[in-house]
DNA sequence: CCCAACAATTAGGCAAAACTAAACCTGGGT
DNA sequence: ACCCAGGTTTAGTTTTGCCTAATTGTTGGG
């Protein structure tokens, strides 16, 4: 039986897969081979080879033909992830002027580079942020994290204003898109219109009107204006 | 013939071949594959393969049972890599609160993650600095490099004052030991006694006596005091 | 001038992590 | 109840980068 210290050693990849896992699971339901393979743009073989060794590892447990769900060493082990990835991502905009929608690709290489303690460094420089720049919550030291329930844009009644909280968005071009209309985590807007069937949502953002679809309103997370 | 743009997708490994060869030839010469395997900690026959495949890649030139010398763009890329190494080594004592003993270590992986992009970036946040926390000097984005001659603590005379330019040593107890004795880069000395047949030299800094080692003394560099 | 010592290379293997092709569940519709 | 479509797994291969063991080349000293 492998304990699993709670840290070092895993290959890049294991640790991609993990957060792939992660991700893929809230509420600690199961993720699919498929969707495993789908997030990571690998071929469903390859995720099956590596389930079967991050099982053997002690990292997850794997039901077959029913999908995966992390256990606690791996848990562990994608938050210290997620920790390092979302530090990266604030402290690159905090200190080193990148733009919102280029962090993630740097973080996504440095996540697997930096020490402990390099990640509690840029932490006490940001002064531990609790949010990285997209509005996702930043995983503790020791793994607890606190996500903020949040209301997809599509889901507000139209008429309702609203405090942007998360952009759940990773593509450069669509996160200036929506830089450039202001929809950005702490703005407030008013919903004034949504049509139906998938179509264009209306809202105010600082006295300004700008229609936007579906998709992308799917992305931004809100929470009722005022809300701490 | 592969006329080699001058960056990217080179693996960690291929990057590491290629510094550790820049660092083995100085002035062009030709770096033995066991003097390599020695530097990286590789068998003999795992540098040998990687040669052959370094050679087939343009990166350098491979005569048997000679050693190897790098091509243009494999000095090109290995230049490359130590700008990297040298920057981040220096923005981490600079905006990190890093230590210069264990900036090495780090800077080791980080080379291998941070896009061009940021490595710049760091290098305007330092204000584009001409050396590393060891002295080194920080070569251009265009792969020019100034080196400084400087003369090993070792080879200079009884009684001379000396300024030390470089500390060309990576293990952190040594550079800690260094340091606690106050010799590091800037720091102006005076060598009052050195005893032959690989005695200990005796120094004054600032206005203490310390005793060192040979080997020590070997790798702190100096240039005359007051040389501009 | 030859041979031993040592450096370098070739041969053969292994592990990680990916792939394609083929075989194998599993569940929903008729 | 069965059958097939789609998702999953197994089988077998490839690439990278390392290893050990065996072979080959170089060279300095007797």
């Amino acid at each position: 039986m492998n304990v699993t210290a709670p840290s070092d050693s895993l290959t890049r990849s294991v640790e991609d897969y993990l957060k792939a896992i992660y991700r893929l699971s809230p509420g600690g339901r199961h993720a699919s081979t498929s969707d495993i393979a789908h997030l990571l743009e690998l071929s469903a073989p390859s995720v099956s080879g590596m389930v079967k060794r991050l099982s053997e590892l002690g990292l997850l447990e794997h039901t077959p033909y029913k999908g995966v769900q992390l256990t606690d060493a791996g848990r562990r082990a994608a938050l210290r992830m997620v920790r390092r990835h979302r530090l990266i991502e604030a402290y690159l905009v905090e200190f080193l002027g990148y733009p919102w929608d280029a962090v993630h690709a740097e973080a996504e290489r440095l996540e697997h580079a930096v020490s402990d303690i390099l990640v509690e460094r840029m932490a006490a420089a940001l002064g531990h942020p609790a949010v990285d720049p997209h509005g996702d919550p930043i995983p503790a030291a020791d793994g607890s994290i606190h996500e903020l329930a949040t209301t997809p844009l599509t889901d507000v009644s139209t008429g309702t204003t609203v405090e942007i909280r998360r952009v759940d968005e990773r593509d450069p071009e669509r996160l200036r898109y929506l830089a450039a209309r202001g929809l950005v985590p702490g703005v407030v807007l008013t919903l004034l219109d949504h049509q139906p069937f998938g179509g264009p949502l209306t809202v105010e953002v600082a006295g300004e009107r700008h229609v936007i679809g579906e998709e992308l309103a799917q992305v931004v997370r809100c929470v009722p204006a005022g809300d701490r």
